[in-house]
RNA sequence: GCGGCUGUAGCUCAACGGUAGAGCACUCCCCUGUCACGGGAGAGGCCGUGGGAUCAACACCCAUCAGCCGCG
């Protein structure tokens, strides 16, 4: 029954670490390779916020990745393919990714209205304690009874409310397909159920039987259409942060030969890196492993070393809409008094165009008079940052200075507190200023 | 000159006979497969000035100063 297919792209590895899984290596895709480790741009709704193709391209973006449930709600996915799929419609020639949707399961489902996130700071974090005190019960609560959130698992899909207009849908693991299908990226994800860090161990290993199940019927549905043969589908791996069911996933999924693999769902910040090596350690070598919604430096460094090879990450657009400002010596915020009349750049050194013609005590006038251009130019240096920062991580796999380069940088990034930043700035600045 | 209205947080305005709140601005924090021009915390006022009645006033009365609007 099933259309056996040569996948639609292939990964060659070049190299890889010592005494470690990560791996340096080349994704080809129907639009353009892809050199991994690489940090994969976050364009929601067929456009990363703010900022034209032409920028990316020119601040060193290989990929972008928009999502199956924004553009199906909005403009529909039969737009998209009339007019010539997601690549061609938001002027993207380069490879491009579908995320299928299973990660609002999780947003507007048990995350929805709480302040949870994707990650839980640690093994006592009290995010990850019952949540359901009678405070936020009656807080949260509609006329019906049901907690308020606006996505509903069952066995079969998920319930969606429109967070447009309220209207109501479904999604199962075959319209999730069909929709990206639609959409016609080169990768697509299978519909799974990110799961909360909330959830107990029983939830989470029901949840992981569903996922799998979902994964068949996704590869199973893909593969008996024409799109098999330009579009790569990648199976999730699920299982919270329990090391049994992380295993059991995937086992579960390299069993199923998709053309490469994603990594979902919940962590704990502690150990997230041994969480993916748990994973990786099992699925199949000659696959691209994407790990999803990562991008702290220090969680990049921790995934490349445990040999994934795909990253995408909202936070270098949102923290840069938000005035937060990713910098050699850590995060800061740009909106802060003390930039007001700071005549550097966002970050000593940075090459991006954004540091190259603007000044902080400009940038933090934009984002205090909420002009647009704030967002632009923040996003920018942003992006840069930290696709640059993978691009470095590539390149020190290939020189063979993997973990040197991870332990200075991460010296500088991590241990430097915040109150400390202005002082190494400025040594910066001063010791830059001999040199030239 | 006469009459009326108004003086409360940086700004625009609430409130109440028992010692004041909001929005914005300000200071700072947060953001990990975007609900995202988003979320949160904090600082800030002897209620124009001087009297008076009252157990008690920002609130009532008198005077005064300032601003606005009319009529001269």
């Amino acid at each position: 029954m099933a259309i056996m297919t040569t996948s639609p792209i292939s990964f060659a590895i070049h190299k890889k670490l010592k005494n470690a899984l990560g791996r340096a290596g080349t994704i080809v895709t129907p639009h353009g390779e892809i050199q991994t480790p690489a940090f994969v741009t976050v364009g929601t709704k067929a456009t990363v916020k703010g900022i034209t193709p032409e920028m990316l391209k020119d601040l060193g973006a290989q990929v972008v990745l928009a999502n199956t449930y924004h553009l199906y709600l909005q403009p529909g996915e039969k737009i998209i393919n009339t007019l010539g799929g997601l690549g061609k419609f938001m002027n993207w020639q380069g490879p491009t990714m579908t995320d299928s949707g299973g990660f609002q399961a999780f947003s507007l489902g048990a995350a929805y209205g709480k302040n949870i996130t994707k990650f839980v700071a640690g093994k006592d974090d009290p995010k990850i304690l019952p949540h359901f005190t009678p405070e936020t019960l009656s807080k949260n609560k509609v006329e019906d009874g049901s907690p308020m959130n606006i996505a509903k698992v069952d066995e079969n899909g998920v319930m969606f409310k429109s967070i447009i207009d309220g209207s109501v849908h479904y999604f199962t693991p075959e319209k999730s397909i069909q929709i990206q299908n639609d959409i016609g990226a080169d990768i697509i994800f299978a519909f799974d159920e990110c799961t909360s860090p909330q959830e107990p161990y029983n939830y989470q290993a029901k949840s992981l039987d569903r996922t799998h199940r979902w994964a068949k019927n996704c590869l199973e549905y893909h593969r008996s259409t024409k799109h098999a043969s330009t579009q790569a589908l990648f199976g999730i791996v699920q299982g919270g942060r329990h090391e049994d069911l992380r295993k059991e996933s995937a086992k579960a999924l390299a069993a199923m030969d998709f053309d490469g693999y994603g990594i979902g769902g919940s962590f704990a910040k502690e150990d997230m890196g041994s969480a993916v090596k748990w994973v990786n350690e099992i699925l199949p070598e000659d696959k691209p492993r994407h790990l999803l919604g990562i991008g702290e430096p220090a969680d990049l460094f921790d995934a490349v070393e445990n040999g994934c090879d795909l990253f995408d990450c909202v936070l270098p657009t949102r923290n840069g809409r938000t005035g937060t400002l990713f910098t050699k010596y850590g995060k800061i915020n740009i909106g802060n008094a003390k930039y007001k009349d700071d005549a550097g750049p966002f970050d000593e050194g940075c090459e991006c165009y954004a540091c190259k013609n603007y000044t902080r005590a400009y940038l933090s006038h934009l984002v205090r008079s909420g002009e647009m251009l704030a967002g632009t130019l923040a996003s920018i240096h942003n992006l840069y940052f930290i696709i640059h920062l993978v691009d470095e991580m590539r390149k020190a796999i290939h020189e063979d200075r993997f973990f040197e380069f991870k332990k200075e940088y991460l010296h500088l990034y991590v241990t430097m507190s915040r109150a400390s930043i202005d002082t190494a700035r400025h040594d910066f600045a001063k010791s830059h200023e001999k040199n030239v």
